[in-house]
RNA sequence: GGUCCGUUCGUAUAGGGGUUAGUACACAAGAUUUUCAUUCUUGUAACACGAGUUCGAUUCUCGUACGGACUACCA
């Protein structure tokens, strides 16, 4: 392993479909420890698989990337010198490697057909055993070490299919050491002859991952843990292509858990659950379903990118928000979390909260409008930045602020019956007659001014304010709820104030 | 079943051989307020269990339990 080569890590998704939060993650960290050390991000798309090829996944990719903000200095999409980086492309690079591994003797051919070893699998699951294709097991199979070298020449040359498979050692301890987790022990006896390279003529992901890691000249490995298990195997392949020196470090990230209940997080918690599990909203092609996203949920990419972050990483302090730059300064994996971390959607929300209320009142404004326009609600531009300024406290999404506040934009079309039961006393009535004539006599509608000339009024008539301004606010927001009533009115303008005051009065009794 | 990984309040986590075990979210109470919120204050709540090492363990070691991942010609 080398020590000061440069920095340069890659995200290999598969493209069988939407990039999951815990995609997203993976991402991430690889983008925050690349930009920590300086080094490259890249991004290779894996799609040796051609039955769980999805349309328009790989794009999908991409676009998620780029609303996160994670910006690919190569591959896929950002072109670079080591390419092609789409795996189907680089699909004649991996034969010869496979036939190198057969030819020193660390890999063979095998015959043996799916369903034969469906059969085997199942005769020893009857017998409560597990089936291992390995050196327990295959001199008594289908296979090149079983056959003369002109035997098993015939086959291929006959066009039987075949795969070759890596020639995993009896009996020898493996201890790797894995960025996050330090020391992980294995043992060879364990481990299976894994296919390398598919009848279809294409690499299985071990294979490919292994040859284009050290093509392209990656320095560190950071994966879901997922692929802790098939560590030694990865690691016995470089050793076996003699590219030990150069080998990639490794950092296997925790999983992400379902928010309740057990198990990792799924596509389908989402929708279940209602909360998303995706960056972007997806449609499967093939199903026709439809999954929120961050995104058109009315997320924040730095919020949901800031939320990702501390789910399964801290730098040690209290710190929580982050800006994108700020993690890549302050990331680095020896602070990865082990465990896996269940997903709370509510501290995504509370992220999202923390950004909206930092953000000016002015771009707000600008998002409350294409919402406006969106839903088709009229509204005065001039007013957007007071009413952002007003409902921004008490808002976790744009949307919140016009859910919360519609009364801004439309006068109340039927009161709330509990705050109307509560608050419209059997003289409210009367109260808020006068008071309307009070308000027809005001000039200056500021809420300061307003404010002040009806407090005096309160006083003067030795009124309680509740008295007053309880009812008053059902009167003009439908509800009891809302920012300062008198903001409210200087928003709404006079005009809107005594016609809302008056329709109240008439309509409730 | 086998292999590997993991385990601090409900959740995310800090900490680390001697601490009142800290913070945030969530929840609850109180204060403020013309309402709802906001805000402020306070509170509830955790070292999975059992051994060992040690003067002392939540922290180190080993077991157990529990959880998870993997166990495909999928990644």
């Amino acid at each position: 392993m080398s020590e000061n080569k440069k920095v340069r890590v890659r995200f290999a998704p598969s493209p069988t479909g939407a990039l999951h939060l815990g995609g997203v993650r993976t991402a991430l960290f690889n983008y925050l420890f690349a930009k920590h050390n300086g080094g490259d991000f890249l991004l290779r798309i894996e799609d040796t698989d051609q039955t769980r090829y999805v349309e328009g996944a790989e794009e999908y990719i991409i676009n998620s990337l780029k609303w996160c903000g994670l910006i690919v200095d190569e591959g896929v999409g950002a072109g670079g010198s080591f390419g092609p980086y789409r795996q189907s492309e680089r699909k004649d690079i991996y034969r010869q490697y496979a036939i190198d591994l057969v030819a020193s003797d660390n890999a063979y051919y095998a015959f043996d057909s799916a369903a034969e070893l469906d059969v085997l699998r199942s005769k020893c699951e009857s017998k409560g055993e597990t089936f291992i294709y390995n050196a327990s097991t295959r001199k008594n199979l289908n296979n090149s070490l079983t056959k003369s070298k002109e035997a098993t020449q015939a086959l291929i040359d006959e066009g039987v299919p075949y795969v070759i498979r890596f020639k995993m050692r009896d009996n020898e301890e493996v201890i790797l050491n894995d960025i996050i987790r330090g020391e992980v022990h294995f043992n060879t006896s364990t481990l299976d002859d894994k296919v390398l390279f598919k009848s279809d003529g294409m690499p299985t992901y071990h294979l490919a991952n292994v040859v284009d890691d050290h093509l392209m000249k990656i320095s560190h490995v950071i994966r879901g843990e997922e692929w802790l298990p098939s560590l030694p195997l990865h690691y016995l392949l470089y050793r076996s292509f003699g590219w030990l020196d150069t080998m990639p470090q490794f950092a296997h990230l925790p999983l992400i858990l379902k928010p309740v209940g057990n198990g990792k997080l799924s596509k389908r918690d989402g929708n279940k659950m209602g909360f998303p599990v995706f960056p972007l909203e997806f449609t499967d092609p093939a199903t026709g379903e439809t999954w929120h996203g961050y995104r058109e949920d009315g997320y924040f990419p730095e919020a949901f990118i800031n939320m990702l972050a501390l789910l399964g990483w801290n730098a040690g302090d209290d710190k929580e928000i982050y800006s994108l730059d700020e993690l890549c300064e302050a990331f680095t994996l020896e602070r990865v979390t082990k465990s896996g971390s269940k997903f709370d959607p509510e501290k995504a929300k509370w992220f999202n909260h923390k950004y909206l209320v930092a953000k000016s009142d002015i771009e707000l404004a600008s998002l409350l409008k294409e919402l406006l326009l969106k839903r088709d609600i009229t509204f005065d531009n001039a007013k957007l930045e007071k009413i952002c300024s007003l409902m921004k406290e008490r808002a976790n999404f744009i949307a919140d602020i016009l859910d919360n506040g519609l009364f801004f934009f439309q006068a109340p079309t039927k009161y709330e019956e509990k705050d109307v039961k509560k608050h419209w006393k059997d003289n409210s009535s009367a109260i808020l007659t006068e008071l309307y004539h009070i308000l027809e006599n005001i000039t200056d509608f500021s809420a300061t001014s307003t404010e002040q000339i009806v407090s005096e009024w309160i006083n003067s008539k030795g009124l309680s304010f509740g008295k007053v301004m309880n009812p008053f606010r059902v009167a003009i927001v439908g509800a009891a709820k809302g920012p300062h009533l008198f903001d409210i009115t200087e928003v709404i303008g006079k005009n809107e104030t005594l016609s809302r005051l008056k329709r109240a009065i008439e309509v409730i009794k």
